[in-house]
DNA sequence: TTCAACTCCGTACGCCGTACTGGATTAGAA
DNA sequence: TTCTAATCCAGTACGGCGTACGGAGTTGAA
């Protein structure tokens, strides 16, 4: 960290074409940025300037009530800073924009997950994490907005991830089998949590309850939908399979997910075609 | 559909309060408008004003041709109005708004999906139906970015969910139970879908591969990454576990979630907890 | 004392969705 | 034929967004 750090530097600058980074460190610039503010040890030594009025936790936690609040939608520069008190540019000297805000309050959200202790036995440990995972999105709707297809590499995600990953290996499962039933485990948690919660929190902020909601559909099943064409979803609705979330229900889900993985750590090891 | 329908009362007309529905059709007008839009058979006869110089169909279609080549957040409806060279208001005459045109698109997209006939075997049926599913994901990108949890209830859509439901009816699943299945088989094929094609699609139109993206966060693997701190993803990642997207390759998905259902199916029966 | 480094932020630009309003066009009623 | 109501079309405008730019004020080190 020898060269200066002058503020056109710190700030993004419009992704600069690959030719023009003189220096050799790795990667972008925006990708080094993000990675330093995600990982940095301390916000160095005390230095020229005048001191700063808020820090990069605060930005951070400013974003987090008022994505918990209103939604990720919601979500702008402009509140974070009303919030603050202090006036929208100023947010970029600690944050190169938006994204990226988005992307500390993820990992900082993830630093609330309570990691399972490695002493208790494995299916435990996945019960745990998973129950953990669910709290985090029941508090945070707004992840579930995100894509969470790549996820930010900070370290309280990584430490999560970990946790998860030496569960199954103490299960036995190693190397790409591992990922496997990981990726299993996070796509059915995130799948039922997309489900349920993101009903109930949509309803919180734009005044549309579910009920509402498939009340205003209302006019479809009187009007549109046809027995015949879909014989199977009939049966099912008659039956009741669609009531409650019975078919996804967390305990359940969890239940079938932990039985299926045992079963699949007994038998195992027969390659796909 | 007796009483007269101004403009005003086909457009969204900001979302009225409970109270000002005089008539006693169910539900809101906004979700009977965009009921009507997903299934409405005929466009009523010729009607009094200037002919339409574009349809439905048509604008539906070119905010298709947008999201395919540009992605959802490039969709806009200036864009869309361009694309036809029409006015930007002029689209609110067959479309409420923005929302409705994607649940619109959705659903039209999801027609492109080629049914599993019902004579094949089970297997065979749900094999098919994840094949086009995962297609129209590779076809739509667009999709990945929706959240999915609340899919558009369009005639199209329908159709896909009742062929899974039928064909897990045929492998011996009945009510909530096949809820569970199906939603476990639309999950994973969703969560692997996301982390595979939204990867490629981004690149796509930001210009910024995935090796690219690993590349810019290449900082963070030289300065940060603990090695001690995250044990279990360093073994992973030095077995080759996350080489290749090898542990969540399709066809190994595949597999892995029939031969799963078909022991299930076998096993079956002992109520959770 | 000077000055470079730094925080803070007002202004402005180009996007966005869409409310409002009115003009042009047409089919049926008179 | 003339009139009129229904309908399509769209210009203008408003409030919101992310953020580039440039400059004013503040501070510690030279």
């Amino acid at each position: 960290m020898t060269e200066p750090t002058t503020q056109r530097d710190r700030r993004i600058d419009g992704r600069g074409s690959a030719e023009d980074r003189s220096d050799d460190q790795p990667g972008t610039p925006e990708g080094r940025r993000v990675v330093e503010l995600l990982w940095a040890p301390a916000p160095q030594s005390p230095v020229r300037g005048p001191k700063p009025r808020i820090s990069l936790p605060d930005v951070i936690a400013a974003g987090v009530a008022i994505a918990d609040t209103e939604g990720m939608a919601a979500l702008s520069m402009r509140k974070v800073a009303n919030h603050l008190g202090v006036g929208v540019m100023s947010l970029y000297t600690y944050v190169p924009g938006r994204s990226e805000l988005v992307e500390l309050m993820i990992d900082r959200v993830y630093g609330e997950h309570a990691l399972p202790s490695p002493e208790l036995p494995w299916q435990q440990r996945v019960e745990q994490w998973a129950r953990e995972t669910w709290r985090i999105y029941d508090a945070h709707p707004w992840l579930l907005d995100y894509n969470m297809a790549r996820l930010p590499v900070g370290p309280h995600v990584l430490d999560v991830s970990e946790a998860l990953y030496a569960a199954l290996l103490a299960a036995g499962f190693s190397g790409a089998e591992n990922v496997a039933i990981s990726n299993l485990i996070q796509w059915q948690l995130l799948g039922a949590a997309r489900s349920m919660i993101s009903d109930a929190d949509e309803a919180r902020h734009t005044g549309v309850s579910a009920e509402a909601y498939w009340d205003s559909r209302a006019s479809f099943w009187e009007s549109y939908f046809d027995w015949n064409r879909y014989p199977t979803m009939a049966a099912i609705w008659e039956a009741g399979g669609f009531d409650d979330p019975a078919g996804w229900d967390f305990e359940r889900m969890l239940d079938r997910l932990l039985t299926g993985i045992e079963q699949s750590s007994a038998v195992s090891r027969e390659p796909g075609t």
